[in-house]
DNA sequence: GTGTAAATGCAAATGATTCCCATTTGCAGA
DNA sequence: TCTGCAAATGGGAATCATTTGCATTTACAC
């Protein structure tokens, strides 16, 4: 059995200097209920007088990607890029229309088979797959037409 | 039986005015081999000396999207949005990673009872999903690393 | 402790898309 | 066929998310 790694040795083993923005954004994510945008992340910082540049969040972000410790998520209705910590599981996403909330999906509904035969079907190499399910979460429901366009315009 | 109707006929229903610019969108869309963003339109339309202006096609692509005409599609590794024109069937899209090249899939491989079960779990009203597989395309699977980085890079 | 490559801050650049407003145009009704 | 008006358009400025250039600072290997 390995031991967990702390942060810094995970930074150590990827060679990446561990810096204080660095932790913290990454136990920012880790804390989040739901994949967060750049900007939130940046306003979090801010508001616990953590001092960075918005470009050193993007930067960071990107860097952890790159080093597989955090995704970038892209879906419909919101053209930022969000993030989430690399989870130890596949997932996918309800996401609502009404107020943007995240709900995590821990079951992979696709057929084991698929890959291959999309594969066979196509000859295409599949490394990856997305699945999204949109509509409205329990509150969202109960809102009137009215209140979903005025959510939507705020 | 319902006789086919014309674009002119659609775009009555609709309300909508029939314009020379909405008429070569459609067309474009129509016979575009894959989902193509307001960019390319723009360029297809200059091309063949039809005058534009990029407001308005992205103004066009919104009025027809919120018409149902076209879909709006938003994948990974592509900041741009995507426009393909409204198919009679659901599908799904294979996404080369290598050259974008993007495959339309006509099955929908998702269990019957999935949506059903998924919103009685987590109390949720689902309206859409999205899935799509990404990975290399033949072409691209020949290629070597650096083929591809190169080709990223354009 | 020191040198150096990596990380950061800040401002300017970029790319996609939207908005504003003056002008033009499709088309319903006279 | 003519006319009026709401809808559509052009063109440029504005916006929003994200990236980049460059000078300065910092982590950490030695």
């Amino acid at each position: 059995m390995s031991q967990p790694s702390s942060i810094f040795d995970v930074f150590k083993q990827l060679k990446l200097k561990t810096t204080p923005h660095r932790i913290e954004i990454l136990k920012i994510l880790r804390t989040a209920s739901q994949p967060i945008p750049a900007d939130d992340i940046y306003a979090e910082l801010r508001k616990i007088n953590h001092n960075i540049s918005l470009s050193t969040v993007y930067r960071t972000l990107e860097t952890l990607s790159e080093n597989s410790l955090v995704n970038k998520i892209g879906i419909e209705n919101d053209n930022r890029t969000l993030y989430e910590p690399v989870a130890d599981s596949h997932h996918h996403f309800l996401i609502c229309l009404g107020c943007g909330k995240i709900i995590k999906i821990d079951e992979c509904p696709l057929p084991e088979n698929l890959e291959k035969s999309l594969e066979d079907q196509n000859n295409f190499k599949i490394v990856s797959h997305k699945l999204e399910h949109y509509g409205y979460c329990a509150k969202c429901q109960k809102l009137t037409n009215d209140d979903l366009k005025n959510k939507l315009h705020n």
